[in-house]
Order: structure tokens, then C-alpha cells, then sequence
DNA sequence: AAATTTATTTAGGCAAACCTAAACTTTAAT
DNA sequence: ATTAAAGTTTAGGTTTGCCTAAATAAATTT
């Protein structure tokens, strides 16, 4: 069993090696986990010791097959967890994060077997990354720019690009959320806009600018 | 801000001292926590530089006032989080308790208020045990021991005094459970065992012995 | 009232997770 | 190829929360 600092660190260098292919650096995980260098290299000897990372003095870490299984627990804890807070709880997209990073260390299989249910199982968080499996698996789903789908196309709001505040407001002012259905409605060659339609009803036109920045899966 | 091991000391202080009257011994403490009684000495020095407990040596502790509002506002977490896990994620009685033990840890005022909305602001947990209010005020329903209810009278299932999983299976399989509605049929002056009719359909025979751990507070 | 038992505290230590400062490697620049 | 700069580790220290063993206080017996 690890603990909570452990966890953090396991999430970070899966985070920061993409996946856990590449090798991390000791400056690169003080930045994310806020801490300084000295405290990085105590930690990675203790994961190594536990081998959770393969670590080589003086030239980064990687996670082992045990190190990313904990890992995607992890990750998957924490989507789920946004996911509630967002859609039973309706907190908003920037509110989540802190508290799932509590959250996400609580321990119990039962707990999380029973949340995934209650949620429905599912694939996206509220920010649009994949729920790793219960099984461990994390299967990306075929994401799409809204900007290149066909007239009569569906898909299913997945990510959205930009964060800006600005950006944010404007879709919600416009209906658009994580998970919202989309279906293009017409085509405006003249500047490349869509009219697309929103949740089977009220449609707006987006600009080409905004098209680019939203990312559907199929529904 | 307290730690996770001074809340729950703060926690243990409350329920030992029966809410906040009575002082608390360092074994007493220490037993309940699962520690040895020297770390007990310890903890309550620092708790009594942060003016959360009065503790005078060889003498025992009480919570100081602002030590009280610390421990509701814990018992209120755990007691909603025992409630959403009971009915919305299915947990039994006996299920939820060591879960909501680190849940109520977890840092977050939105969250205890979106949570405590979502149940319908419940009065009692799972275990029949009040739920303080946001504004830290506990009121207690007036409860009566199953054992001293006359025939034809009736109650709600409002706490079961033990809590040892044989006991707890048992009340399942007859099928009583927190909220069920009681009426006693007919009384055994030979043992003082009662028949009661439960949810108004199938009635059992309760020993004195089950009449005296069941507690009902009135429809 | 003294002696014994029980409860509690103090002293000294340990592990986890952090820190600063100094030493050491690796990489980049001259 | 040296030297300088940047990155990393080691050494030594702190705080938190626990421990055991020894000392002390309180409660109980005799
Ligand atoms: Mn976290
Ligand atoms: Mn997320
Ligand atoms: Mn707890
Ligand atoms: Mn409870």
C-alpha cells in the first residue's frame, strides 16, 4: 500500500513521461509536486527500493509495469471523482481539480466499483481525458476536430483546447460542456463556420477560430 | 487547518466525553485511537498549544469551544458521507464506516455544502446519528429503547447500539434496518420479549436482549 | 499512614517527508 | 580539452506522529 505522498509522485512521473515511456528528470517532478530537488531524489530511492520506478542516479526515472499500474488507479480515482463533483454536485470545470487530488486517495476498491456504477461507467472526465478501465486499461478514444466534420455529423464534446476564462464563459453561454451533442446542421464555405445544433435543439454558428479549439468522439 | 491524526483526536475527545461535558483519560484515548497512552500525552500537549483542548496533566482533557466546532464540523462530514454512501452507492451498515473515516478528512466547504444538498440535508446517518447543521448545532430527536415501548405502539428504527457485524447481520435478515417502521404486537412477560411487526407486514419475536440495542424515535 | 498497584508523563528514538547547504555529475561553452 | 554552468545527489537537520522504557503521580489496598 503507498501512501499519499508516494501516490503523487507515481501520478506525476506517469504524467510528466507521457504515459510512461520516457524517462523524467529530478527538477522536472519538484516543479509539478512543488518541492525541491533534494526531496525528489529521497523519494525515488524509496520507489525504487519498492520497485515502483526504475531509477538511474543522475539520469531519470520511469515507472515499472507495477509503478503504472498504481498509476492508472490513480488516475482513474480522480476522473471518477471529477466526474461526481461535476455532474452530481455541479461544480464547475476549475473547481474540481483540488478536491479530486484528495480524493483520489482514498482507499477502498469497493468505494470506486461503486461510484464508476453510479456514474454511469464513464469513458471521459469532465475535462475530456479517458477514465482508465477497472481493469487498468486506458483506451483513447478517436477524437475529431469539430472543424472537420462532414454536414449531418455527430459527435460528442470531448476537450476543449483552450482554457482562457474568455473562452470558457462563452461556451457556456452557448450550451457547450463535456459531454454535450453536437450535430452539424450546415456548412458556410465563405469563412469555413458551421451552424451546428446543440443537444438536438437550439443550433449556433461558430466560428472557424472556435471549431478548431473543440474536440468530439463518437456519440 | 488540523492534521488528519489531530482530527481525529479531536473526534475521539468529543465522543468519549459524551459530547463535550465530561474530561477524558489518556488510556481512554489511546484505546479507542489504537495508540499507546505516551503518544497520547503527546498529541494533547500540542492540541493544548492550539487551544483546541483544556488539558490539565494526570487529569484528563475537554474540548475547549473552539475545539467543539471542530469536532461537529468532522462528525458532520462523516455522518454525510456515511449517508451518500449508504444510498446512493449501496454500502451496508457495516460497509461504510471505514471509508467515511478518511473521507471526512478530505478539505473542502463547497463540497460538505453541494454534498449535503445533493442527500436532501438528511437529519440522521445510516446509524441513526444526528448530523450537525452547517451552523454546528446538533439537535437530538428524543429517542426510546425498543424494549420499553408499551403494545400497539409504534417507532422508526433510529439506532442500533451495537455494532459488531453478527449483530448487525442478524438485524438484516429480519429485516430491520435505520427508517423501518416498528409496531409492537404483543408482549411475553416470561422473557419480556416482544412481537413486533416490521414495515406493517411479517412480525418477529425480539429477545430482550435485541429489544434493549434497538432505540426508535417516534413516526 | 504506608505500601502497592495503576495511570500518566517524560526521555530518548525512529520513520516519513520535507528542507538547506555542500558535494558531485553531466552538459554546454569556451 | 578545459572550464563554467546546470542538474542531481548526499549530508545533516526539522516536524509530525508514533514507539519503548523509565520516572513520577494518583488511586487503592493493607
Ligand atoms: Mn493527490
Ligand atoms: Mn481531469
Ligand atoms: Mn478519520
Ligand atoms: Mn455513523
Amino acid at each position: 500500500m503507498q501512501s499519499t505522498a508516494e501516490e503523487n509522485y507515481i501520478k506525476a512521473i506517469y504524467k510528466l513521461s507521457g504515459g510512461g515511456t520516457n524517462a523524467v528528470s529530478t527538477t522536472g517532478l519538484s516543479e509539478t509536486l512543488q518541492t525541491k530537488p533534494a526531496s525528489v531524489s529521497d523519494m525515488l530511492r524509496k520507489l525504487s527500493a519498492k520497485d515502483l520506478v526504475h531509477y538511474v542516479k543522475y539520469h531519470g526515472v520511469q515507472l515499472t509495469e507495477e509503478g503504472q499500474r498504481v498509476a492508472l488507479k490513480i488516475i482513474r480515482k480522480h476522473r471518477l471523482w471529477e466526474v461526481f463533483l461535476v455532474q452530481k454536485l455541479h461544480f464547475t470545470w476549475d473547481e474540481v481539480h483540488e478536491v479530486a487530488e484528495q480524493m483520489e486517495h482514498v482507499k477502498s476498491e469497493l468505494l470506486i466499483q461503486r461510484l464508476d456504477e453510479f456514474l454511469g461507467h464513464p469513458r471521459i472526465d469532465p475535462h475530456g481525458d479517458p477514465i482508465p478501465t477497472e481493469a487498468g486499461e486506458l483506451r483513447q478514444e478517436e477524437q475529431r476536430v469539430l472543424a472537420s466534420l462532414a454536414v449531418e455529423q455527430k459527435g460528442v464534446v470531448c476537450r476543449v483546447k483552450d482554457s482562457q476564462p474568455a473562452f470558457l464563459q462563452y461556451l457556456n453561454r452557448v450550451g457547450i460542456q463535456i459531454g454535450t451533442q453536437l450535430q452539424v446542421v450546415d456548412k458556410i464555405p465563405y469563412d469555413n463556420s458551421l451552424e451546428i445544433s446543440i443537444d438536438k435543439s437550439k443550433s449556433v454558428i461558430l466560428s472557424s477560430d472556435v471549431l478548431e479549439k473543440i474536440f468530439v468522439i463518437n456519440p
